[in-house]
RNA sequence: GGCCUUAUGGUCAAGGGGUUAAGACGCCACCCUCUCAAGGUGGAAUCACGAGUUCGAAUCUCGUUAAGGCUACCA
């Protein structure tokens, strides 16, 4: 028999991070038996309803690769594919249920509130037919309930949790279908799995407790239930320590946000592959075609797992890295555009720094944030790994001044020219490159060396910087302040320029 | 409160009676290096607790504790 999974998301507007690891999951569960992947819109709350939500979920399953073979959007011989389109059919299902006994209609008043804790206290579950007819000739509002057992046990077997007993004094009459004449998710997911021959049920683990209830209404039809999957719940880590289900205030979570922050989709699809689900192997990397073809139920963890930015920062610097460069210069785009206009047109190179140093496409910004931040702080030109200080950076800044001031900023030269330089001082190349970095950039942490830092800049910027730096470095020393411009260049640096 | 579920380092997790209890992220150190990354190498760090079964328990059983879920005319 084929195989046929769902993802039944309701629309909300956004892709939680939890629920698009249960489409995934379903999904390659699906495509790993060659059978079907089917998305049904479960928009039963008319209370909900969110402009374009939908859409949210078509682009989300399509940037992730997550195509699905029947939908609203595509059709399919099971439709309608959303819930609301489907009211029809969950009446005639309904009403079928209260003939045969296993559900009744219910005229109490939707806030009389039960006994706190208790559920709903069965008042209409023995009405006489009599009062029955009266009331829905007169036109009362009422739901239909489901007529569950009073005594006895309801088992099912779940393929990840194993076999589940519950006593049936426990279950509550639930309501199937609302007031309004629309079928609660627990009524509608029942029939309409039926109805769209879904062979397997992959959802969050919160359905477990309601499970049994719709093991008894598939038993009320007659009809053979689908096999379950249920997924442990993807958590978030609190301030104070404790854990609760992740939600916006452990960062982002929905795929959009995530996409915005510069998260490539592949990694992101590829960590939460992971996040309940081990590939009994030591590979971590899966190309999504990969996770088709390892992913397996017995891997599925039981336990909840807490979602870890340190480790999607990792995969996420995994793909960046693997991606060609024309690839990664056009994704980063825009996340140039708060940066200096002139970084803009060198960014072909500015780009080539870039692609190994980041994780995530936003910390672009920061990266590059010496651009327009330069705030001099001479204490940096002390740097004891060089043996440098103060004094030193100085001097070298003011021999160094004249020769980058006559020479054509482009990487390459400059490189040279810094390299033959520090050679023929016969000095440690850093010790040379040191203080033209913090000299330009005002940053102990750049993206480049000072090669780069220059070309970047820009003669002009680049040279009115190292200036302000040794006026800063002279003040700090006590020392008068020199007009660079006017300084005769030493012999020994002008033979060097020969 | 009742019911259901879960429990291996900080995190993801392998291991299902005998193991030096894998691997990855993160962290630390070192190497590389003009900084930071990237890349190397190495290190610290885990079986929630208590009984029981057994020659032997992280592994099986029971209990306790903790955490999560359900207990909606939300999904």
């Amino acid at each position: 028999m084929e195989v046929r999974t769902r993802f039944a998301p309701s629309p909300t507007g956004y892709m939680h991070i939890g629920n698009l690891r249960t489409a995934l999951f379903a999904f390659l569960f699906a495509k790993h038996h060659n059978g079907k992947f089917i998305l049904r819109i479960e928009d039963t709350d008319q209370k909900r309803y969110v402009e374009g939500a939908t859409e949210v979920i078509y682009n989300t399953l399509k940037i992730a690769h997550l195509n699905h073979d029947e939908g609203p959007d595509i059709g399919g011989n099971y439709g309608p594919y959303v819930q609301s389109e489907r009211k029809d059919i969950y009446q005639k299902y309904a009403k079928m249920l209260v003939e045969s006994g296993h559900a009744y209609y219910c005229f109490c008043d939707p806030d009389e509130k039960e006994e706190q804790g208790f559920g709903y206290n069965r008042h209409c579950r023995n009405l006489s037919k009599e009062e029955i007819e009266k009331n829905l000739s007169e036109g009362k509002p009422y739901v239909i309930r489901q007529k569950v057992p009073l005594s006895g046990t309801t088992t099912f077997v779940d393929e990840v949790y194993g076999t589940i007993t519950v006593e049936n004094e426990s279950l509550d009459d639930q309501v199937l279908l609302k007031r309004d004449g629309l079928p609660t998710y627990n009524f509608a997911n029942v029939v309409d799995d039926h109805l769209m021959n879904i062979t397997h049920v992959i959802r969050g683990k919160e359905y477990i407790s309601s499970t049994p209830k719709y093991q008894l209404l598939y038993e009320a039809f007659g009809w053979k239930p689908p096999k379950t999957i249920h997924l442990s719940t993807i958590m978030g880590r609190n301030e104070d320590g404790s854990v609760s289900k992740l939600s916006k205030r452990h960062g982002s979570v929905s795929f959009n946000n995530l996409l915005e922050e510069g998260y490539l989709s592949d990694a992101i699809v590829n960590y939460i592959s992971l996040l309940g689900w081990n590939p009994k192997s030591e590979q971590e990397i899966f190309s999504l075609d990969e996770l088709i073809k390892h992913f397996d139920v017995d891997g599925i963890v039981k336990s909840d797992a807490i979602f870890d930015y340190k480790k999607l920062d990792w995969f996420n610097a995994q793909y960046i890295q693997k991606l060609d460069h024309e690839t990664f210069k056009n994704a980063s785009m825009p996340y140039i555009k708060d940066l200096p206009k002139p970084i803009f047109d060198k960014w072909d190179f500015a780009s080539t720094l870039a692609q190994s140093r980041i994780n995530k496409f936003s910390d672009i910004v920061p990266l590059f944030a010496f651009l327009s931040d330069f705030k001099i702080d001479t204490s940096l030109f002390e740097n004891k790994k060089n043996k440098l200080d103060k004094l030193q950076s100085r001097d070298i800044l003011v021999k160094i001044f004249p020769l980058l001031a006559s020479t054509e900023f482009e990487v390459e030269n400059l490189n040279t020219l810094l390299s033959k330089y520090a050679e023929h001082k016969e000095m440690k190349i850093g010790k040379l490159m040191w203080p033209v970095r913090i000299a330009v950039t005002a940053h102990t942490v750049t993206p480049g060396g000072a090669g780069e830092m220059l070309y970047l800049l820009g003669k002009e910027e680049s040279l009115r910087r190292i200036h302000a730096s040794i006026d800063a470095l002279n003040v700090d020393l006590g020392e008068p302040l020199l007009d660079m411009k006017e300084q005769p260049i030493e012999e020994e640096e002008i033979e060097f320029m020969k």
